[in-house]
DNA sequence: CGGTGACTTGACACTGATCAACTCATGTGG
DNA sequence: CCACATGAGTTGATCAGTGTCAAGTCACCG
């Protein structure tokens, strides 16, 4: 059994004693582990500290913390929030299950967002040191960290396009969108889901304000494109938000 | 020596015939290379196909061309232009000399961006294959393949923090100081620079008009922030610059 | 020179920000 | 159990910032 490298102090943060069964993980074909064979997963199942649960609305991680582990989202969801010198807050993202989080941190050894959970969650905690030296020996697991990190500056620039769009009617779509995809790549309904997210994080998340992202729903419900009931929304045309969205290819 | 993987058909671009002396350009400090020893130096040498020229305004790799190098940026820069089906436009970074480009495309194997010179310009194609395999061999290669990518993620963070400003003079003001900080690092002058960007780039790049960046440059040389003439730009002010960039810590 | 593209400036319209009032759900304590 | 406080969300009225359209200037190039 290898060394467990917990560092986090979160007084809410709960240490579970089972080892991670990666094999088991309802996400592992979707999380790092992408394209592993059986023995790259025995490696690097040794790379996990124990899985830490973070409630409702706690962090996992605070920006200026050190840098140790990239997280891979087990169960529950995080929102990533930078604030400047002057206390701007501004969303950069949403991690759902098998997704994972820290990645802005690989440069300066220092998390530059917070991570808040949306819900009551659990993380895989990665210990980037020992995935690095491990990359060093397993070519496939290389392989997956790079596409990793190429799928994270993907998210990044189709979001940055996506923000470029004016109308903020464009935006949310492309957001649903979104969320409607993610929902069904953890084997969730694609039409029908729950925003785990308050209104004012959309609102962030898209360059907007809440009463704007309120307007357009109600909007886009007047519409006939979806339907919404507090958090639970329900995609009535996708055709119509596809070609609302306009985004990139992917 | 090694294999060339010369694949880039651009009429415009010229093979050199030189090998790629990293020891002696002026950005091996700044490039892939930070922080390897002179035995890696050695190795990632081999990684280099013959320069290319591209001139200006024609195209270094196009969207849905399929992905085989990174390339650094010798000389001169490039803009980096991706479109969606309906045909809108989004300018997604400006790469100068020391930079990198093409980190989009490592997940999709595809190229999701037009990479454009704005002025005639140099590149050092990478053979990203034989990059990743030499990666397993040398870890300090490896380490800083890890924070180039990195580093490409901060960038577009930063970007997206900028981009939720609301207010064309902060985007611009940040603008202005991303633009002055990395002429310092190329070794110019951080206070007067010339912008090899069209106006129109500038908007896209902001998520404004075109008109709303002129007005804007107009304003802030009213202000005495800034000195406009043409394309040449002198910061008169960068403390009150900064303060209405707003931009998150780096 | 005349033509072209890059840029600037002005007038006006409209999206979305701001401020305020209100509903609704949830949780607390007497 | 109710009164109350709190936070999330919606809706309305107003206004500022920008987008849009149009005209004009400027610089460059054949």
């Amino acid at each position: 059994m290898q060394q467990h490298w917990i560092t986090c102090k979160d007084v809410s943060t709960k240490h579970h004693p089972q080892h991670h069964p990666c094999a088991s993980c309802p996400g592992v074909t979707r999380c790092l582990p992408l394209g592993l064979d059986t023995h790259d997963l025995d490696q690097i199942e040794g790379l996990f500290s124990p899985r830490l649960t973070v409630k409702k609305g706690e962090t996992l991680y605070r920006c200026g913390d050190t840098f140790r582990h990239l997280y891979a989202v087990r169960q529950g969801c995080f929102k990533t929030v930078a604030l400047n010198a002057e206390g701007r807050e501004q969303i950069m993202g949403f991690q759902f299950s098998a997704e994972l989080l820290g990645m802005d941190a690989l440069v300066s050894n220092r998390h530059v967002c917070d991570a808040v959970a949306l819900e009551t969650s659990e993380v895989c905690p990665l210990h980037f040191q020992s995935l690095e030296s491990l990359a060093q020996t397993a070519p496939t697991l290389l392989h997956s960290l790079l596409r990793v990190l190429g799928r994270e500056i993907q998210r990044e620039q189709a979001l940055m396009y996506t923000l470029g769009n004016p109308g903020a009617e464009a935006r949310l779509a492309s957001f649903l969108v979104d969320m409607s995809r993610r929902s069904a790549m953890r084997g969730h309904d694609d039409m029908q889901f729950n925003l785990p997210m308050r209104r004012v994080d959309i609102a962030s998340y898209l360059s907007c304000r809440i009463e704007t992202v309120s307007r357009c729903l109600t909007q886009m419900q007047d519409q006939g494109l979806i339907q919404v009931r507090a958090r639970a929304i329900s995609l009535l045309d996708m055709r119509a938000l596809k070609a609302l969205a306009a985004d990139i290819s992917p």
